[in-house]
DNA sequence: CGGGCGGCCTGGAGGC
DNA sequence: TGCCTCCAGGCCGCCC
């Protein structure tokens, strides 16, 4: 389900209704997503702590409090929904935090997620590999991004696509925003990254960066499952060239949008302006 | 090592 | 109304 600008989505959410309250409870309704839940790691970080911020590192969220910090991953299908109840309110509910500011009424997060390929876990306690080997940030240092991306790729017979979808080499950018932002740099996503210039890995970078940020501000894209935690979808959706538009015409040149496999995903791109 | 593929899961859509 | 196949915003382990 999330890239960078979903999962960030759901981050300024989360931090908006958590810091600077505490989890009076954590209700698990089942043992694992795809991993175990550390429950005893889990509550002894979260349960009446403050939470002192909510942050990203690629698709992961990251709940901090003085104990530690807790790593929730949404997968394809993981959202979140506020609530009033602690009752599961929908099947595929799998934990849920009771969150208490002094004074205030007790409200819910609610975890939900069909496919559970998400993730709850805890730094310490396997968590930390999730986080490690990761490639940078692609809304830190633009420098150190253009630069990572090219050294990396050297030599690489990786179709760009790929390349840039896996995490080592830059985070967030998944199946929707990698073929957006080559669509915008009119890269054919099949060509051989090592053989792509400096100029175009500079090019290339820039619309990542940018395409990220629209769609951060628009809330994310709503597929499929997609909500931010009061059920809202994101509108970004609209503004895509290329991601789910096979056979519809191209917005910049007279072609049609093809769709083809790649490494197991639906790759959308033009074949007339993406060389 | 690099890179593709199947598997992990459930559910929705579409064909018959 | 089925029942079947394909597909889905991610990631990991296996295999060549």
């Amino acid at each position: 389900m999330p890239e960078l600008p979903e999962v960030e989505t759901i981050r300024t959410a989360l931090s908006d209704v958590l810091v600077g309250q505490s989890i009076e409870k954590l209700i698990f309704h089942r043992k694992d997503l795809r991993d175990p839940f550390p429950k005893s790691a889990l509550r002894k970080i979260l349960l009446h702590q403050e939470i002192l911020s909510v942050e990203r590192r690629s698709k992961y969220i990251l709940i901090n409090t003085k104990k530690g910090q807790a790593v929730v991953h949404l997968g394809m299908t993981g959202v979140f929904h506020y609530h009033d109840t602690e009752k599961p309110q929908v099947d595929h509910t799998h934990f849920v935090l009771a969150a208490k500011k002094q004074g205030q009424a007790t409200k819910y997060l609610h975890y939900i997620d069909p496919r559970r390929f998400g993730r709850f876990g805890a730094i310490g306690q396997g968590a930390e590999k999730w986080l490690a080997n990761l490639g940078p940030e692609p809304l830190n240092s633009f420098e150190e991004l253009v630069e990572s991306l090219f050294e990396k790729s050297r030599r690489r017979k990786q179709p760009i696509k790929s390349f840039i979808m896996d995490p080592k080499n830059v985070v967030g950018v998944g199946n929707i925003y990698a073929a957006e932002a080559l669509f915008r740099t009119k890269l054919n996503p099949f060509k051989a990254a090592g053989l792509i210039s400096k100029k175009s890995y500079e090019e290339m970078s820039r619309h990542i960066v940018d395409v990220l940020k629209e769609a951060i501000k628009q809330g994310g894209t709503t597929f499929r499952d997609f909500r931010d935690i009061n059920g809202q979808s994101g509108y970004f959706r609209i503004h895509l060239d290329v991601y789910g538009r096979e056979g519809e015409p191209c917005r910049r040149c007279k072609g049609r949008i093809s769709r083809e496999m790649m490494a197991g995903r639906s790759t959308f791109y033009c074949a007339g302006c993406q060389k």
